[in-house]
DNA sequence: TAGTTACTAATACGACTGTAAGATGAATCC
DNA sequence: GGATTCATCTTACAGTCGTATTAGTAACTA
């Protein structure tokens, strides 16, 4: 039953292969065959078409994304494992930073595919809502399960920054070496958090 | 003597309407030129191959970007003209949200093309530079000039955040309407300059 | 055992690709 | 005026592209 999906699967890291050596523009079903050492046809098999496979890879590489993330323990100080899930999403090793130079190329293809727009805005969702528990989390603010809970302007607003952070230090990162980037990055998280996410709430002044 | 610039000119700027179309694969010598109205001669006369004309049009749309910003009045209240040159780099209405989204797909593409890495190199330190003036100017600190003035770490790191914010702020409202873009755009830079930048100056902490 | 399904491969076709090579006309220069 | 340069176009060639078709093999099913 899982057969298909296990050579769905193989496929799509062999895209992503190529995407990261060649970019979006050098993904052809017979590239990603001879990257993955089948023929053409059974990448047709697979796949009736082009769109459909880059769509399914970059379905993977997110979902790859956040089965990673589910495997940070989630106990003990609250400083400590969101750090660590923030800092898993940076590209901050030379797997991560491969990982994310491919999804990038991914984003940027989504401004003129709608399929892939869509499924990057359902992992930017996912993502804000991820960003959200954090920023609730590290201000001993109650976490809502339902969307019951009456929505609070400023933490929202902080979330919607912490994002853009978490987008804008990835863009930044990535043009660096990993090494540096290892080192740079995670003195920047810090220091955003400390300055903005763990500022204790004060109200609005005007 | 211009004559060779302007055909380029022209030529770049139907690049970047293939791009915001059809996506940078989308992007052939005869697209470019059925765009621009012209034989895919003419455009070989002005490129000689693909990959130069993809840069030179990467090239100009940056500064195109440069000699807007260059327009900014930069007198009277800092938080005011400061202000309006950030906002400048955001996709706030429907031409910067084409811009934006076409300089994305060039950033994408330059992660497998050293010649267009290059470029974005150049580009995000001259952006570096712009940030580090505004940093410095709502603090009331000196701007130097050369490279002479001691540097302060403490702001160099609120630079590169502040770089981070703009990147991560533009990516998240380039998937927008703009007209949304246009009304929570403002409101999260104005939280994030008042949180951050305009923060006054302390020692750390440690 | 016969039949059906899942998988892999090979081949073919028309469209499009980047690029090279000439041809034409207009403008510029000596 | 003759020569030269420049902008533009057309044509041509050798590839690669996505995709449809067909065929073969292995495995399961009844």
């Amino acid at each position: 039953m899982t057969d298909a999906r296990d050579g769905r699967h193989r496929l799509a890291e062999a895209l992503t292969r190529v995407v990261a050596h060649e970019g979006i523009a050098g993904v052809s079903v017979r590239a990603v065959a001879s990257e993955a050492g089948v023929s053409a046809g059974t990448v047709q098999h697979y796949f009736s078409t082009r769109a459909e496979m880059i769509r399914y890879a970059m379905e993977w590489t997110s979902a790859q994304v956040e089965q990673r993330l589910a495997g940070v323990p989630r106990w003990g100080d609250v400083r400590e494992w969101t750090r660590e899930i923030l800092l898993g999403l940076l590209p901050l090793d030379a797997d991560r930073h491969r990982e994310y130079a491919v999804w990038l190329a991914f984003v940027a293809q989504a401004a003129t595919d709608p399929s892939l727009a869509d499924l990057n805005r359902q992992t930017s969702t996912k993502l804000r809502e991820l960003y959200s528990r954090i920023v609730r989390a590290r201000r001993g603010l109650p976490i809502q399960a339902g969307g019951a809970v009456p929505a609070d302007p400023t933490v929202d607003a902080d979330v919607l920054l912490l994002q853009s952070v978490m987008d804008g230090l990835a863009l930044q990162l990535v043009d660096l070496e990993w090494e540096e980037a290892a080192k740079v990055g995670p003195e920047l998280l810090d220091r955003y958090l400390t300055l903005v996410v763990d500022r204790p709430t004060e109200p609005e002044s005007t």
